[in-house]
RNA sequence: GGGCCGGUAGCUCAGUUGGUUAGAGCACACCCUUGAUAAGGGUGGGGUCGAAAGUUCGAGUCUUUCUCGGCCCA
């Protein structure tokens, strides 16, 4: 007999995927339907879900943590689209800040330009086409993953209405009055008269004064330590004058020494770590000394010591605060405290309410507020500084000594730290934690962890510093009165440098007259304009108020934020405290973070290791779909692995849910018959269709209950499971027969079809937010009057489809079908025989599951030629095989002692079928 | 160094309030099939749950320490 004579599937969806060729075809044909504006359409007046996009920062090619972050936010839109809501996504990008603004002035460099002879909108405007370069590149690359989104309109925060707004947003903090002016340590060159970043500092070595001195002891709750003196050791001795606190390590052990050497300190007692003693000893060359007690360094809690300037006008008391950054790798154990000049310093004085003033200034020199060295330059005072704690007897010893120390790379300078003038939000004047922590709790997290991660950053953070002495960025739009030092607040200056921004950007602030954004009411000659840029977190924290605000399309606050954990410290912390300074509560109703990629052993990928893999690596050797794949199957909760052999699995996967699809459309020959399921009567259909349609009905309420919590690997698992335990193992090769060999007029086989053409259209859609481009192939390729898949909504299933009892009893018959072929591979071993269509099965069952087995033919389940069922007094299911005899039927293989029942008399058969 | 999180078969993941021989799919091995065919089916072998100690009648599941890894901070 011929194969014409049978019902083969017939399909033009090709075995092999070829994705790397199909994705950009496909990627074409969403341009010219414009998917994106169909999308909008489709759903338009419905539910709004807002995914709002954190900006990346427009700087180099997307790596895999970036791919991850954009997938991921597209599978979820897609779903929520899918789900009927109108679910809006539109990219943005991060474009202000250091690295950019460090980029043009390496090209600078290399070029032999100077940046200051550059003028300043020059510059900016270098950077701007830099940035914007960028994200032409980001662009190309995201949309090549898949990702839909109104890449047309995308926002910026370099955008003239970002700019605008986020000269607004701060002036409701200066109207309020959160926003004030404070002192902050940076690393400034007092010879280029400028602050540096972190990356345009050198570590040279350095000769530096070192100073053992002695802080007496004022007040102290433990009596051993009245009558002596705290000393500290420090290699600046010019920050003395500054201090304001000394740091002990409330872990460390501490000694109180007397000592007995001839001169200043003779018969004193001093304090010095227990560890540290012997160096101290040594360095300051201590000839005789007594240990006179051992003291715990909590016991320092609370005591207050006196500055060793007491007697020169320093009459204020000196806190002894516990520190963790005190360290016994050199020093005394105890630390002193300028907040003015140095960042531990500054942030252990903070939280204690000590604040940092302005101690030098620009040029380097003490200001009016260091008594005694008014005017002195910091660099020369060293030696005054020693000899005044000479004169006070404070002075342990002092020397010398070469280390590692910062300097400038364009001057090579030393540098210092200095208190420098910068603009603060407080966060507590206008009860801003407060307020972030309420909306905290006001948020849904996924994974739930995330809340307490950010919780604990909001509760100990000190108040956020916006300003910063930079370029690249906005302008910080504030005037400061010459005279009385107020800061201008008045919504009408504020709103006229918003709407000029709005017309032509930030970058006339440095090149217009002041005036010019003054207006009529105050006197440029009478302010001092701020020259400092707003730092690049507001900027990001903001774009709730540009984005979300002020596009028709969107809405505030955001459904969700969606970034890497490292986001917690980052957009998800700066745009939570912007909003609920302005707003009072979080621009977003749900936070999901998502963890980092790692190599296939859990390391982060370095350049080093070798083990980085580019998207576009994986784009090129295996398709979008199959990075797609690999997101939503992996846990995004914790680090996400990824390597080639993961990958090479995932690809396997693609292959059998390719494959099923392959079976369905073979088998309805590519022409797709949508069912009314709702008019379906399931009662004409076999048990096994009911029971298939059952099944259906529970993967989708877990479809749904994983989809609620974005349980997106658990889902995946469901549904490549059903393709292949429920499916490919199960019914497809029961069904095989019965769509191959029956005639197509049989109500069997229509009501496969029927199933197949559901299941079909079920498949293609819980899987088109994952497999974005395979299942676009497949919806065109069966729908010739539609447009996308990515416009249809997810089935709604007939409660009828449910059927628990049905269900029950399957999963028994299908036990019963286990034992079936662990028999009959029992004979395949022995050679007895080979298909199992040469198998005859007697089955032996008790009372209950004989019962249940009335009218089933286990040789259609177990795919034999025959099967009996007989009734046994044993619990157990037995089952015994036995090489069948008879003759193979050429239509449907099966063998029959007698004539084939389907296909007999053969000669005529043939046109019965046709 | 600190804060937070994590380490279950080769891989991706399940393991409910601590309770019988720790599960699934993939991969692997062997066999069958050649009418889903660079496909399909069947059977089977793999973990003692990062390590140690403890609590308990009983721990992958609780506690402590250690270790490895990740993010953030210093």
């Amino acid at each position: 007999m011929s194969k014409e004579k049978i019902n083969l599937p017939k399909t033009a969806f090709s075995m092999k995927a070829n994705l790397q060729n199909k994705e950009p075809e496909i990627l074409d044909y969403w341009k010219k339907i414009d998917l994106y504006k169909e999308l909008r359409k489709s759903n338009k007046g419905k539910e709004k879900f807002i995914l709002h996009d954190g900006p990346p920062y427009a700087n180099g090619n997307i790596h895999m943590g970036t791919a991850l972050n954009k997938i991921l936010k597209d599978i979820i839109v897609k779903f929520h689209q899918m789900d009927g809501k109108d679910s809006v996504y539109v990219p943005g990008w991060d474009c202000h800040g250091l690295p950019i603004e460090w980029k043009i002035e390496e090209q600078y460099k290399k070029n032999k330009k100077n940046k200051n002879e550059v003028p300043i909108t020059e510059f900016r405007k270098e950077c701007r086409d830099f940035a914007q370069k960028w994200i032409d590149v980001h662009k190309t690359q995201f949309k090549r993953l898949g990702v839909v989104g109104d890449w047309d309109n995308h926002y910026t925060t370099m955008g003239f209405d970002a700019e605008a707004q986020i000269v607004r947003e701060l002036g409701k903090f200066l109207k309020e009055g959160s926003l004030y002016r404070g002192f902050k340590p940076v690393l400034w060159s007092t010879v280029e008269k400028t602050a540096l970043a972190d990356a345009e500092v050198e570590y040279q070595d350095h000769k530096s004064d070192t100073i053992y001195v002695s802080f007496p002891i004022k007040k102290t709750n433990l009596k051993e330590l009245e009558g002596t003196e705290v000393v500290i050791w420090t290699t600046t001795p010019w920050t003395i004058p500054a201090n304001k606190a000394l740091a002990y390590n409330e872990a460390l052990n501490y000694l109180v020494i007397q000592l007995v050497d001839d001169g200043d300190f003779k018969d004193k007692k001093i304090v010095v770590a227990e560890e540290l003693l012997d160096s101290v000893i040594k360095d300051c060359r201590i000839k005789e000394y007594k240990k006179i007690k051992k003291i715990k360094g909590k016991e320092f809690k609370d005591t207050i010591c006196n500055h060793p300037f007491l007697n020169l006008g320093y009459d204020y008391e000196i806190p002894m605060l516990e520190a963790r950054f005190v360290t016994t790798e050199q020093g005394t154990g105890i630390v002193h405290c300028a907040p003015s000049h140095g960042p531990d310093d500054f942030n252990l004085c903070l939280k204690h309410g000590i604040k940092a003033i302005e101690t030098v200034d620009d040029d380097g020199k003490y200001t009016k507020n260091v008594p005694l060295f008014e005017g002195t330059h910091i660099f020369k005072s060293n030696p005054i500084v020693i000899e005044k704690l000479k004169t006070q007897k404070k002075l342990l010893f002092n020397g010398e000594l070469v280390h590692s120390y910062p300097h400038s790379w364009r001057s090579k300078a030393p540098l210092v730290h200095r208190a420098t003038p910068q603009w603060f939000i407080s966060m507590e004047s206008h009860g801003l934690r407060k307020k972030a922590l309420k909306a905290l709790d006001d948020t849904k997290f996924y994974p739930n962890k995330g809340r307490e991660r950010i919780k604990a950053m909001i509760e100990t953070r000190p108040d956020w510093c916006v300003s910063r002495q930079r370029v690249w960025g906005v302008p910080l739009p504030i005037f400061v009165h010459k005279t009385t030092k107020e800061i201008l607040v008045d919504d009408d200056v504020n709103e006229n440098i918003a709407s000029i921004y709005e017309e032509e950007g930030s970058d006339c602030w440095f090149s217009d007259d002041p005036q010019r954004f003054l207006g009529n009411k105050y006197k440029a000659k009478d302010y001092e304009k701020t020259s400092d840029i707003v730092e690049v977190w507001f900027d990001s924290g903001c774009t709730h108020s540009f984005v979300l605000e002020k596009r028709k399309d969107l809405q505030w606050p955001a459904s969700m934020y969606l970034e890497g954990s490292d986001q917690h410290r980052g957009w998800f912390h700066s745009s939570l405290l912007e909003s609920c300074g302005t707003r009072g509560r979080a621009p977003y109703e749900s936070i999901l973070s998502h963890g980092f990629v790692v190599d296939g052993k859990g390391l982060k990928m370095s350049k080093s290791l070798g083990n980085v893999i580019a998207p576009e690596d994986i784009l090129k050797k295996y398709g979008a779909d199959i990075l797609r794949i690999w997101v939503a199957s992996s846990n995004y909760a914790e680090d996400l692995r990824i390597d080639y052999s993961i990958l090479e699995q995932h690809a396997d996967s693609y292959r059998k849910i390719r494959n099923t699809f392959r079976y369905l459309l073979g088998n309805l020959n590519d022409n797709f018959e949508k069912i009314d399921i709702e008019k379906l009567d399931l009662k004409q259909l076999p048990e096994l269709e009911q029971y298939m349609l059952n099944r259906v009905y529970d993967l989708n309420k877990n479809f749904n209950n994983y989809f609620n919590s974005y349980d997106f690997h658990n889902l995946y698992k469901e549904l490549l499971n059903f393709c292949t335990v429920d499916l490919s193992a199960f019914y497809f090769d029961i069904r095989k027969d019965s769509l191959y060999c029956d005639s197509k007029d049989s109500k069997r086989r229509k009501s496969s079809i029927i199933v197949l053409n559901i299941i079909l259209d079920s498949l293609i859609k819980w899987f088109a937010p994952i497999l974005s481009f395979t299942t676009e192939e497949i919806f065109t390729l069966i729908h010739k009057d539609k447009k996308s898949i990515h416009l249809e909504k997810f089935i709604e299933y007939p409660k009828s489809f449910e059927n628990e009892k049905l269900n029950k009893k399957w999963n028994e018959l299908k036990k019963i079908r286990d034992v079936c072929n662990i028999s009959i591979e029992e004979k395949r071993t022995s050679k007895e025989i080979g298909s199992s269509l040469e198998a005859n099965l007697t089955i032996k069952l008790n009372k209950n599951l004989y019962a249940i087995s009335n009218e089933i033919d286990f040789s259609e389940l177990c795919i034999t030629s025959s099967a009996t069922v007989e009734e046994s007094e044993s619990e157990d299911i037995i089952v015994k095989t036995t090489k069948v005899e008879g003759t193979k039927c050429p239509i449907c293989w099966k063998i029959n002692k007698n004539e084939c029942e389907r296909h007999p008399r053969l000669n005529s058969y043939t046109d019965e079928q046709n």
